[in-house]
DNA sequence: TCGTTATATTCGTAAATTCGAATATGTCAG
DNA sequence: CTGACATATTCGAATTTACGAATATAACGA
């Protein structure tokens, strides 16, 4: 088997840790949760402008954690793998939170005051947030 | 239950994973592993110095990550939970590496070049002191 | 083609982080 | 007490990162 140095590979662990360690990714992360996400739909759900919102996409795409596509004018936005949001988890877990505290919060679903395709459609009230 | 704002709860995820999200820190909890870790075992086993390596021990300890226990002249560090150690082996695999080749990186034993208090014994024999 | 909407990117500065150097603290042996 | 050793802490310059402002691009409809 090839042989890894602790450095190196040390460094190759910390890549996507570094990428998810910010509140905010954590925030886009589990707004995005399981399912897709257009740009406009986390606007609403997080409250931030768009630039902003577009500038962590950026950077969690550059480190291979997320996925886009474009219909149309709309860009969804996607896990590459499910296994962040555990990892996500895992550390809510190690910070004293209940994983069900979480799983709430992960969230695939519609946003009241969002009026992108995705949740137009419905008019389901959510208390979330 | 208690029901948590998105932000903050991001935040108190962020915590940790901010924390062990550097290759430096990565490297010291591989090197500490399950067990136990002077300062001057991590000096020798990683090749830094050691006001360098207290640096990192500390911001460590602040995150609630790493605790210390003091014997005599020598301070030994040890995981507050050995999960973490779950946390960069997640990290590892969602970053192609191959659970194994970490977990033999994981190292609670002895370092030949280490002349600690925990190292010594099995390289020096007792009746030359 | 033009305007509108959805999203991306670039740029500059403020804020945070990194890490070396120097120094401090705490413990033991003599 | 003194010196040696293990470790911690403080300080500051250099580097990096965060984020607002402005601008660019891409798709659609008219």
């Amino acid at each position: 088997m090839k042989k890894l140095s602790l450095p190196k590979i040390s460094e190759q662990i910390a890549a996507p840790l570094a990428a998810i360690a910010a509140p905010q990714r954590i925030a886009i992360l589990l707004a995005i949760g399981t399912g897709e996400a257009c740009v406009c739909h986390l606007e609403t759900a997080l409250g931030w402008r768009q630039a902003y919102i577009s500038q962590h996409l950026m950077a969690l795409r550059k480190a291979d954690i997320l996925q886009d596509r474009r219909e149309g004018r709309y860009i969804f936005y996607r896990l590459k793998n499910a296994s962040f949001l555990d990892l996500i988890t895992a550390s809510a877990t190690l910070s004293g939170l209940s994983a069900e505290s979480v799983s709430t919060l992960i969230n695939a679903q519609n946003h009241p005051a969002c009026e992108c395709p995705q949740c137009a459609p419905a008019l389901i009230p959510l208390n979330s947030l």
